[in-house]
DNA sequence: TCTGGGGTCCTAGGACCC
DNA sequence: TCTGGGGTCCTAGGACCC
């Protein structure tokens, strides 16, 4: 038996446990630029706030309707997820973090699970203050399933098996895991308009529809496991950092500055890992939804040398890759950096005849990223990263890192 | 004026090899 | 009239997830 746990409107709730006024009140999360709507409590969807829509389209309607607005807070959400991990860890030997809000629990041979995931339910509210959602299921699918009737019903907890025909046939056909909008639209052509309906759909179609990803997705609503358990996350093989811009960027000057930022955290994601990069790819690109205004967009990338976790290097050869896509006369909205083909440090193949870099560049290099990690960027920065920032993204109603910095720590009374 | 960010997996098709 | 067969590797694009 495999539970999931969901935390309700992840980062609303979030926000609610250091604003408990707001507990009954309509309020939406916004994500990065203060862009779209990605996080809404329940009254502001009975008002009508569409999942991801563009905050500039629906602000007269918040202002209307008394909602409460804030710019997302990751350091905030991170913190409280982790908090969230650890009492759940508490209640199954297995566990597998699956998002920032979300996670499979093994409930295999555990007795009444449906009772512990009640229970377990009640300690998380306690502990942590965010509300979650258990659904239980044979298979990770299922589980997935019986999840969104519980949200849908308000029990909190809901547990189905294989087969049950009356709690398939409740979930239309697009919100079942593993079905996005275009495969939705194309098994509702061969009558596949539920859970339920999909599942008398011939497999043989099925793969010619979504290939043997989505025949996987029918095996698990049959009840036949396809998706293990992940308790180690698998190392990843690419990360990226990208923004879009506060205001429209058109000098190489900035977007160097920009890029170079980017080209920073995107390698500290790496070294914290333990990981070195084998390639990196840049990319720029205009506001897509101008039409008024010359569109560009373009990609470059290149591969090193030796494998790096070195931000000098990488800033250096990120900016090479700017340059060579950059062309003047455009306003750019976003970029960012992709560091490709990621390896552990452990791995590590050297060149043959020559070697970059030597010792005290590296102690030089260790040094610096110490005194960030450990001071923030005011304590030590890159040169290439800049000072001024113009372009830095929107967040103009961001509440404070409460749980991870002492000067933001929250005072009642 | 204003429209997010960060991932994964699969497949088709082209380049290339013998 | 007639134009092979079998393979690998890489990339771009499409689909999905939160």
């Amino acid at each position: 038996m495999i539970a999931l746990a969901d935390c309700n409107n992840f980062y609303v709730s979030c926000e609610r446990v250091f604003r408990p006024h707001l507990r009954d009140r309509p309020v939406i999360v916004l994500s990065n630029n203060d862009g779209c709507a990605v996080a809404r409590s329940n009254e502001a969807k009975e008002i009508g706030v569409p999942m991801g829509a563009p905050y500039h389209q629906i602000k007269s309607l918040c202002q209307r309707n008394g909602v409460q607005v804030f710019s997302s807070n990751y350091e905030l959400y991170g913190d409280m997820s982790g908090r969230v991990v650890s009492v759940l860890r508490r209640f199954a030997p297995e566990l597998e973090v699956y998002s920032i809000d979300e996670s499979f629990l093994n409930f295999s041979g555990l007795a009444d699970p449906l009772e512990l995931s009640v229970r377990m339910r009640r300690t998380v509210g306690q502990w942590t203050g965010i509300p979650i959602s258990v659904g239980l299921g044979p298979t990770k699918t299922l589980a997935k399933l019986a999840n969104r009737l519980a949200k849908k019903m308000g029990s909190g907890c809901m547990q189905i098996e294989a087969g049950d025909l009356d709690a398939l046939s409740r979930v239309a056909i697009e919100d079942v895991w593993g079905v996005g909008r275009r495969l939705a639209v194309r098994l509702r052509r061969v009558g596949g308009l539920t859970a339920r309906s999909f599942l008398q759909v011939p497999p043989s179609v099925v793969r010619s529809i979504g290939g043997v990803t989505l025949e996987r997705t029918w095996r698990e609503l049959h009840g036949t496991p396809c998706l293990d358990m992940e308790e180690l996350p698998p190392a990843r093989k690419n990360t990226c950092c990208s923004r879009s811009f506060g205001k429209p960027v058109t000098g190489l000057v900035e977007l160097e500055e920009a890029v170079a930022n980017y080209a920073v955290r995107a390698i500290r994601k790496v070294r914290a890992e333990g990981s070195l990069a084998c390639g990196i790819q840049v990319f720029v690109m205009t506001n897509r939804f101008r039409e008024d205004q010359a569109q560009y967009s373009n990609a470059r990338a290149l591969s090193l040398d030796e494998p790096t976790d070195d931000p000098i290097r990488v800033i250096r050869r990120a900016k090479e890759l700017l340059r060579s896509i950059y062309r003047p006369g455009y306003s750019y909205k976003k970029a960012g950096v992709i560091l490709l083909d990621l390896v552990s440090s452990h791995s590590r193949q050297g060149l043959l005849f020559e070697d970059f870099g030597n010792d005290r560049t590296r102690e030089f290099v260790d040094a610096v990223e110490e005194v960030a990690a450990r001071y923030g960027t005011m304590g030590g920065f890159w040169a290439a990263q800049g000072i001024d920032h113009s372009w830095r993204m929107r967040r103009e109603m961001r509440t404070p890192r409460y749980t991870t910095h002492w000067s933001e720590i929250p005072e009642f009374g």
